[in-house]
DNA sequence: CTGAAAGCGCTTACAG
DNA sequence: CTGAAAGCGCTTACAG
């Protein structure tokens, strides 16, 4: 590996001077700029990155931490993230926590001896605030950003990005009744999710905000993860039990899936007999028949805001504490 | 944040000591151990990981470059590699690329500065073998670990982790003659792709030790991506062209999805008039209606496969240099 | 405009 | 068994 000095002592400069030119700091003369210059690109040299990290007491990885990467939604949101801060020219550490708290707190111990610029959390479960906010804290004082996607925890001093999941839930509400599918049910709400709790909360001012009757709607809960499988299981169960649900928003768009499943093998008409609505607008959702109705939960949106905050973070700016995504509607044929 | 000086001196010992106690180097007498190892929890040291680097000219971290995360068989292979990793305590470094031949070189062109262990490259892309060894050469030579997973490129020195692709054709072409689905297609080759040349061929000759009459038999290549899109597209255009195939091999399951639909619609049964076989047999397709039968790319034996290079390599014995993986079918009921 | 020197936090010959 | 010292490859006050 060519080093700095190498190019230094090739340029009959000071290694400070290779600093100086190649990161662009302090007034050079332009004859050893362009001599430095030169012999960097003849000689191939390349940073060392490790050493700057080091010396600057940063570097130029973010850390995201994922529930579990399995899910479409969070794969989605794990390429625009990468995108995201390939804007910024930054490298992203993946972690998949497995819904696992104790590989959350895990980490968030080691992460300052990592030299990483700022994680991004985007993990539904309900955590210990206390705690969060001391990690929170000692992440900061070390100049590392840390920011909570999917989980409002602004107030515990963690800029958060998350989904407006009333305007989603109304969005979902509005499709299933206007198709005259009633009641409703929600699907999917596990106890120890925030974001499902989130969302169901939604569900229910979306309900109650269209002055709607709440009491002959139900709610499906999973202690599973979210997948088909649970979605299978919980929406077969409902139907043997009789349920005069016609409509269902689910979790997720597996859970959609498998819900529809469940019904369709019990000979049901979908959406006729009874319809649902997906959350992720997965790809794949337009090609399963009937194709998934599905909230967009916009993954370009909130990359964007990644980005903003991170650029504010590098500027040294205060970062915006709670930014709202507004979800969309994909209407497909499930609902 | 508490450095190993600090420990040293409150432990009053000398740093070389405090290194030697933790990292387990050396004799250390059995009071000053006990008393070092106190101390350092005490003060809740944890070793600066960045510096360790540095000196030690390598890090912690495996960089996993991903031909494209949003397709499942990635992002099925990236769960596993990032599980094989941590039970060797390593930290994976994503990298999507996009299908795009100038991400892979131009990472592999840096790779040597940020102090990787190693890079696994999970891309299905024929390159430029010339060039890759060069680069394999050099990250060599720097003590760095080069692996292919899903392309055989163990002729360039790359240890490389494969499918047999022969026995996975076989495994679906079997279940499709079984089921009296005759004469076949391949759908989903696209050019560009060296492991989809690979799987074609293998669909081929897995066709020819069978002695089936392969002239009736037809190849549905795609310019697009993997997707359910591209599926939908070509098999409804061949279908409209009034093919003869009756049975459908697919490149992978969201192409198989994406083919059954283009069936339905046009009012086909499946697998009646037309059987299909996935590829990846990801958790969804169980749930599909009718549920994909797919051969399942065993992602458990790559990441063991993997570990076992990874183990070898901080070893320092030698590497195997290729891997074959041997594929399962998942059957279901779309053939 | 440029350089000598210190230092980021570790590990490891070398010496005792 | 233990320590003083050098060094991994950078950046940045400080001095000129």
């Amino acid at each position: 590996m060519v080093t700095l000095l190498d190019v230094a002592r090739r340029a009959r400069v000071s290694s400070a001077t290779v600093s100086r030119v190649l990161n662009g700091a302090g007034r050079i003369s332009e004859s050893t700029r362009r001599r430095v210059i030169e012999v960097a690109n003849h000689l191939g040299y390349q940073p060392n990155q490790v050493a700057k990290s080091l010396r600057l007491g940063r570097g130029r990885s973010v850390a995201l931490l994922i529930g579990d990467i399995e899910q479409g939604t969070y794969m989605a949101l794990t390429k625009r993230v990468q995108l995201a801060l390939q804007a910024l020219d930054l490298d992203l550490l993946l972690f998949n926590l497995d819904h696992r708290e104790d590989r959350l707190f895990g980490f968030l111990d080691r992460a300052p001896t990592m030299g990483l610029l700022g994680v991004v959390m985007a993990v539904p479960r309900r955590m210990d605030g206390r705690r969060l906010a001391r990690y929170a804290e000692r992440l900061r004082t070390q100049g590392m950003l840390l920011v909570a996607v999917g989980q409002r925890l602004n107030r515990l001093g963690v800029p958060s990005i998350v989904h407006d999941e009333v305007t989603g839930a109304g969005l979902a509400i509005d499709r299933l009744v206007t198709g005259g599918h009633w009641p409703l049910a929600y699907l999917g709400r596990t106890v120890t999710s925030a974001t499902g709790g989130a969302r169901y909360r939604g569900f229910r001012a979306a309900l109650t905000a269209r002055g709607a009757d709440t009491a002959t709607c139900e709610l499906w809960e999973c202690t599973d993860k979210f997948r088909a499988e649970a979605g299978y299981h919980v929406v077969g169960e409902a139907l043997r039990r009789g349920t005069h649900v016609r409509g269902v928003v689910a979790m997720s768009d597996e859970m959609a899936l498998g819900g529809i499943a469940a019904a369709l093998d019990q000979g049901l008409a979908v959406p006729r007999d009874i319809a649902f609505v997906g959350y992720g607008a997965l790809d794949w959702g337009g090609y399963a028949r009937p194709a998934l109705t599905s909230v967009l939960v916009n993954a370009d949106a909130v990359a964007e805001a990644l980005e903003a905050l991170f650029r504010a973070h590098q500027e040294a700016r205060e970062p915006r504490m709670l930014t709202i995504v507004r979800p969309a509607l994909v209407a497909r044929t499930s609902a």
